[in-house]
DNA sequence: CCGTTGCCTGCAAAGCATTTGCAAGCATGC
DNA sequence: GCATGCTTGCAAATGCTTTGCAGGCAACGG
């Protein structure tokens, strides 16, 4: 049962080396989002003797492939999510930190509107959008204690 | 003619020194969105002693006054710009890299959607989408040579 | 099954934007 | 004016990500 990932490169003439199938298969197995790093914790519990820039190097790759998305949310570290993934959204709280998904329908007017004036078509999966959450509307300042 | 920007800093108690009045007037001089190199740069052309880590311990006051917001537009800098601002967005080409910016109208059906079922509120403003341009539409892939 | 080719990998060091420790400096209030 | 402690400059550290290089091995032809 070889993955849809490792399929994709063959498909690109792209090499499968052991390193890229455990690298593709802990991201397939990673719920939604996830960064360099936990993929990188994921794959040492299969091999450890996988490098961290074989994780970046795979991850560009994939990004190239279109087969993965990458989304800054605000901690520090690049969240990757695979495309295939339901398209989905996040909301940040800028106070606590807490986030949550909102599905993409949400966002369908925006990106209809788009379209429609400036011929421009989004990319949308996966977006971060930042604001204050319901425990902390309305007094962004003090909760920040 | 003392500055807004200033007059909110004294509001807060905190002091006025020389290099705060020239870095602020630097950013309500440079047009839009900003990024710490740039303020930096426009800074130098005033006091060429002035570093760095100031620019980037004043914008974070600035955010903690929620007199600017930041945004990652992909360029690898973080870029700034002024909350009084006319609240816009940046749509950004993932094949060309062109942006342009929309007006706020686009975005509030999601903004009154997001706080409609989730009572979040929304600090969309200086938002980047990304997504293809007119002339990358439907080809994402061979845009990229 | 074996040899060749050049794509991939591990390692270590570099890169880049941003942050921080520390001692000196100076804005503010008395 | 003078003391207080908020601010600054400097340089080093930080965290994530990228890159140079030499060796390794997947893919392909024979």
């Amino acid at each position: 049962m070889p993955t849809t990932l490792l399929d994709a490169l063959r498909a690109r003439g792209l090499r499968v080396t052991p390193q890229r199938a455990i690298i593709l298969e802990a991201i397939e197995q990673l719920p939604g989002h996830m960064t360099a790093e936990q993929i990188y914790t994921h794959v040492q519990q299969v091999n450890s003797y996988i490098n961290l820039a074989t994780i970046y190097r795979t991850l560009e790759l994939l990004l190239e492939l279109n087969l993965m998305t990458e989304a800054d949310m605000g901690t520090g570290a690049t969240a990757y999510a695979l495309h295939t993934h339901a398209t989905h959204h996040h909301a940040v709280c800028r106070s606590c930190g807490r986030s949550f998904e909102f599905s993409h329908e949400l966002f369908e007017p925006l990106t209809a509107a788009l379209c429609l004036h400036y011929a421009f078509v989004a990319d949308v999966d996966h977006t971060v959008i930042f604001g204050w959450c319901q425990g902390c509307t309305g007094h962004p300042q003090a909760a920040e204690s």
